[in-house]
This record gives structure tokens, C-alpha cells and sequence, in this order.
DNA sequence: AACACTGTGGCAACTGCTTGCCGCGCAGAG
DNA sequence: CTCTGCGCGGCAAGCAGTTGCCACAGTGTT
């Protein structure tokens, strides 16, 4: 019934428990031979060890802590599939927590298993820095879709990804661009729109921001409505929920994609090529994104706190997908 | 720097670690004035157990996985939220496994976490019946869109809504359906099936059925073609992503939707809305479906081995939704 | 030949909390 | 005025591992 213990292997194997334990957590302390041994005679007697045993003298808990923001988001789908891929191939295992876009709810969550788990994944956070500081000097941490000076983090990139999509949108004739901007908490959006506005520059375009929305289908109309008003030609949504809402929207105002204005949104979750006009969108390999951030933060775990190396901050390629909801501006005739 | 202990706040409040222990894990164990006492030290001292020290010896983890067949369907989302939302107000950690619709990693990842987890929440699991049996004599278990004898499960509703749903199809005229079905594991492609044709029967429609199928987008193309090899006027997918791919499958082939076919889906997945034309599917309320499961995992995991209490079969209230995507059959005229 | 070094294994003290059992004091019963 | 019974607090033995330290042997050094 009870599944035996280092003590049965001890005993079994006739060596002492310290070298049963050394055998499987750190096993060049033991030679060869012996280790061969152990390791033989506890398959035959069906051992495993005890998790929480381990954990309650080791501190390492083999476990990690995934928090986004709103799980309800397909764009963090593929993150999660990343990170859990990756804490599967390292014997990880992944917690998931929903904070529900409310800070309170993330530091609750955060607090209670900041003893159960060897660190924190957090995607999209909507803390303010000081406690991310704060949190991060005392626990491992990696920031998704997030940038914090000292905390590592893995980000898609908005500058380069930016350029491309006002460059689309300036050939297509475009000369004025809106950007429906998201949460006020949300790091992206203050990235996104400084990358745009900064594009945009550049192109001799103008841009304009409205804004905030929150970012899902529902709150689309009301994005759309002030994007109308701003008389932009190209809309830039903060993620493709916004857009598809927006899209909704237009088509229920009669205003026509992409014939009369462009819409483009982020993250190319699933559903962008599926809804119509199929959406243009800045999307990327998330499935990295939560895999590279799962390999930041083992790093960080293992390393002893205040490692030599310096905070990474990777920034991952992103990737403009065209479809159908991009096209030539009205009244011009496409490219000069 | 290091947390305190249970010996802290005994050594602080004049009492003994026993007294400590119980006024957090059996308040009723210790007086009024003397838990009041403890609890207020505790709190003075930022005194919180430690998690694994307690699952050590109470063997309770306060921790239930999860574990869904394929995490990229954006179906479970909802299930997944659900839970996570049931499992945060009881305190309780929900651990995240993406058995990546293999039998053999699902095995793998519940035996590494049987010693971690109170329980496990199988999402339409592709383990044979046997292994399920297995598992739920050692550990507490509740299916999730699927059923087995002896084990606990929720699922929706599958059988009155199948009715509803050819109800509806024979309303419009249709005489014959082709169901493109799931995966041969999937118990939920026999259950519908079995509900289709009964129901098909009873309405006096033929009804055939292809496949399997590997319910994805881009799989939707095969079972397209499939479909049209039948005649049938409608087309029932085993889910919505088999059933987008239909159309994007059939629009490319020119059959157009709803006039010569229809087509419906299963689940009622955010983009079913989006799509072009927008899906007629058989939906449900998915987060309900995850919270009641883990109330039920919380309930045999709290119940003393082989309770009393019959096991339940929950059996949730599906939703016929009926969007752009079925139309009256051609050739007929509508309602007889 | 004496010495230092290194690779291995064992001892035992921890980790932090739970829980069966004991005993004490007090209230109600006989 | 004893006898039970019960509520409540304490004692101490676990739970299943990890790890610092020591001892021992074998090898290499001077």
C-alpha cells in the first residue's frame, strides 16, 4: 500500500540512507558501482521519491509558477504551451494561475505560493515595477511580455515588428494611423505605441493613440467608433480580440474593410484567419516565448542568487502576417 | 530572512507547537481565547505553514493537475478557467499537464505527479477504461467530458442537445447528415454519435458518419471532402475547429454555406462567433463544467476512501447556438 | 616511510509540521 | 463526596528526505 522509502532501498541495497539519497539527487558523490546498485534495487522495489520531503530540506521544489494576467486571452495559450513543454522536459511542473487582470488577486496568488514553488513566470503582470523589484529579490522571476530593468524577461519584438507593420500601411497609401491602445497597466501598450509613433515618424505618417480600451471582442465597438472619429485610415488595435470586436463593429456600421479603412491587430491568435475579413496582425512564435521564459528562470533558480551573469533580455522575432483587412487606402491608388 | 516557524510563534504566544499546528489545521481542536491568542502572534510574526512540511505528514497537498488531451483546443480554456477559479477559492493550487494527445505522456506525467496532487481532473483523457480504473482506485479522480463506470465526471450534455441540434437541422429541411468524427480515443465522438444517429432515427433522417478525424483547422479539409462524398445536406463536425476548416475547405471548393450545405460544430469556441459564415454549434457553459469538476475532486478527496455517497455522473446543460452556418436544406422549401 | 590528498560511504542532525496518546482540571452524575 | 466524562493543552514520535562532517582507504608526493 504505502510506497516504500529511501530507508526500504537503505536496507534493501545494504547501504546507508545518505547514499540511497545521494544516488538519485546528486550522483556523481557516489561511484559507480554502488550507484548502479541503488538505482537497481529501487526500481525493483518501485521507489520514487517523495516530492515534499525533498523539497522541505532542499528548497528546490521542481515546481514553477505561471501567472497570467487573463487566461481567457488565446494569445497566452501558446505561451502556456511553451512553458509547460519546457518544465516537462526539465521534470518541471507548471502551476497556472489566473490573476484575472487585478493586481490584488496577483500579489494574493503570488504570496501564497511564494513557498511552494522555485519561481515565477509572470505574463503580462500588471504589478507596478516596485513590487516586481521587490518580488524579484527574493524569488526567482521572468517577466513575459514584460521589460523591467534588473528582472529577466522574454519580449516579442514591438520596435522592429512596429516598423513593419506602418511600412505595410505606408505602401498600401496610408497616411494617418490611429493606435487603440489597451490597459493602462499594460507594459505592451506603452511599448507598442512609442514603437508605433516612432514608425510612424519615420514614414511621415501621422499617428494619433485613443484609448484605453479593454482589450477583448466586447469592448471593440467602442474602439472602433473612436478610431472613426480620429478619421485615420489604418487602425491599429492593441491585440486581435480589440481588432475582431472593431471588425464587428465596422461591418455592423457599414463601414467596409479594407475598401474604406485597414485594421490590424496583435498576437495573430487562431481565430485571426478565421474571422472576416481575415485579420493582418504583428504576430510571433509564442510557443518560444513561453519556452525561452520556462529556460530564463531555471537558469535564474539555479543560479546563486546574485549571479555573475547579467539580466537577459531576450527579444524574440516577430512577424507580420498580411491578410485580408489591410488594403490600398481609399482615394489613393496605392503605391506612389 | 528565513520564514518563521511553528516554534516561533509557540516559543511567542507561551504555548506548544502542538497547540500552534491545530489552531491553524483543526481550529475546533483549541479553545477560543487560546487560538485567538496563537493566531494573532502568528499573524505579528508573518507566520504562514509551510506547504510541503504539512503535506509531509498530513498527505494533503492542498494541490489537484489537471490534465487536458491537447492544451491548444481552445475548448478547454474555459474548463481550465473554471477550474483554476474553483480551485483559487479553496485554496487550492492547480497544477497544468498538456497530455499533447498522447496515452503515453498523459501515463507519464500522472505517475511523476501522484505523489504531489490531492487529485487529478482527467480532461477528455485518451487513457484506456482500464487505466482509469486503476488510477481512481489509488487517487481521486473526476472525468471531465467523458464517462466511466465507478468514476465521478462531468460532461455536457450530449444527447438531448443532439437532439436539439438535428431538431433544428430537420426544421430546415434536411433529410440527411454526415457526422465527421473525433479521434478514435475520444469518448466523446462515441457518445455523440451514438446520440446523432438516435436521434436522426427518430426524426427520420439518415445519418452516416466518417472519419476519424483529428479535430484541428487544418484537418477540416479531409473531412470536407469526406462529407461531400455523401450527399448529406448537413454536416455535423465532431468540433469547432474540425468544422472551420470544413468551411474554409468548402468555400474554397465553392460549395456554399449555408445554401448547399450546412455545417455545425460542437463546443462553441470563441471564434464560432467570428467565423465567416459564423458557426451553428452546440455549445454549453464550459466554465461550469470546470468549476463543478473540481468541486467534486475536492469532495472525494475529502471523503474517507470508498464513501458512501454514490459516485456522481454530472451531467451539464448544453446549448444549441444558432448562428449563420445552417440554413434551409436546398432544393426544399424550408418547413414542411 | 611519513605525509597530504582525494574519492566514497556512513552518521546523525536537521527540515517544519501533524497527530496519537496522555493527563489535568472541571462539571455533571450517582 | 467519589466517579465519569469531556474539553483542552502538551509530549514526543513520526513523515521522507538532505547534507555537513567525519572516517577510512587508496594513491601520489617528498
Amino acid at each position: 500500500m504505502t510506497s516504500p522509502t529511501i530507508y526500504d532501498v537503505a536496507r534493501a541495497a545494504g547501504v546507508a540512507t545518505s547514499t540511497v539519497s545521494r544516488a538519485f539527487s546528486n550522483p556523481q558523490r557516489v561511484s559507480g558501482p554502488t550507484r548502479e546498485l541503488v538505482v537497481r534495487v529501487a526500481s525493483e522495489l518501485g521507489y520514487s521519491p517523495n516530492p515534499h520531503a525533498r523539497a522541505l530540506t532542499s528548497r528546490r521544489t521542481q515546481t514553477i509558477a505561471m501567472v497570467v494576467s487573463d487566461i481567457r486571452n488565446p494569445h497566452f495559450f501558446e505561451i502556456i504551451r511553451g512553458a509547460e513543454l519546457r518544465a516537462k522536459a526539465s521534470a518541471h511542473t507548471l502551476v497556472l494561475v489566473n490573476a484575472e487582470e487585478s493586481p490584488r488577486i496577483e500579489r494574493e496568488q503570488i504570496s501564497r505560493l511564494s513557498r511552494s514553488v522555485d519561481g515565477f513566470l509572470l505574463a503580462a503582470s500588471r504589478l507596478p515595477e516596485e513590487d516586481l523589484v521587490e518580488l524579484a529579490g527574493s524569488h526567482a522571476v521572468v517577466m513575459v511580455n514584460r521589460q523591467v530593468t534588473g528582472i529577466p524577461s522574454v519580449v516579442l519584438d514591438q520596435r522592429e515588428g512596429c516598423r513593419q507593420l506602418i511600412t505595410h500601411l505606408s505602401s498600401l497609401g496610408h497616411t494617418s494611423v490611429a493606435y487603440l491602445t489597451g490597459p493602462r497597466e499594460s507594459w505592451m501598450a506603452g511599448s507598442r505605441w512609442a514603437a508605433i509613433r516612432e514608425a510612424a515618424a519615420a514614414a511621415g505618417m501621422t499617428a494619433v493613440r485613443m484609448g484605453p480600451f479593454t482589450p477583448r471582442v466586447a469592448h471593440g465597438a467602442a474602439a472602433a467608433d473612436a478610431a472613426l472619429t480620429t478619421g485615420a485610415t489604418a487602425l491599429i488595435a492593441h491585440n486581435d480580440l480589440l481588432a475582431m470586436g472593431m471588425l464587428q463593429r465596422l461591418a455592423a456600421r457599414s463601414v467596409r474593410v479594407p475598401d474604406d479603412v485597414s485594421v490590424t491587430g496583435f498576437d495573430d491568435i487562431f481565430a485571426a484567419e478565421l474571422c472576416s475579413p481575415s485579420l493582418t496582425t504583428l504576430g510571433g512564435a509564442h510557443v518560444n516565448v513561453g519556452r525561452a521564459a520556462v529556460e530564463l528562470l531555471l537558469e535564474a533558480a539555479a543560479a546563486p542568487r546574485r549571479a555573475t551573469t547579467a539580466v537577459q533580455q531576450l527579444v524574440l522575432p516577430s512577424q507580420l502576417v498580411v491578410r485580408g483587412s489591410t488594403g490600398v487606402a481609399p482615394g489613393g491608388h496605392g503605391p506612389a
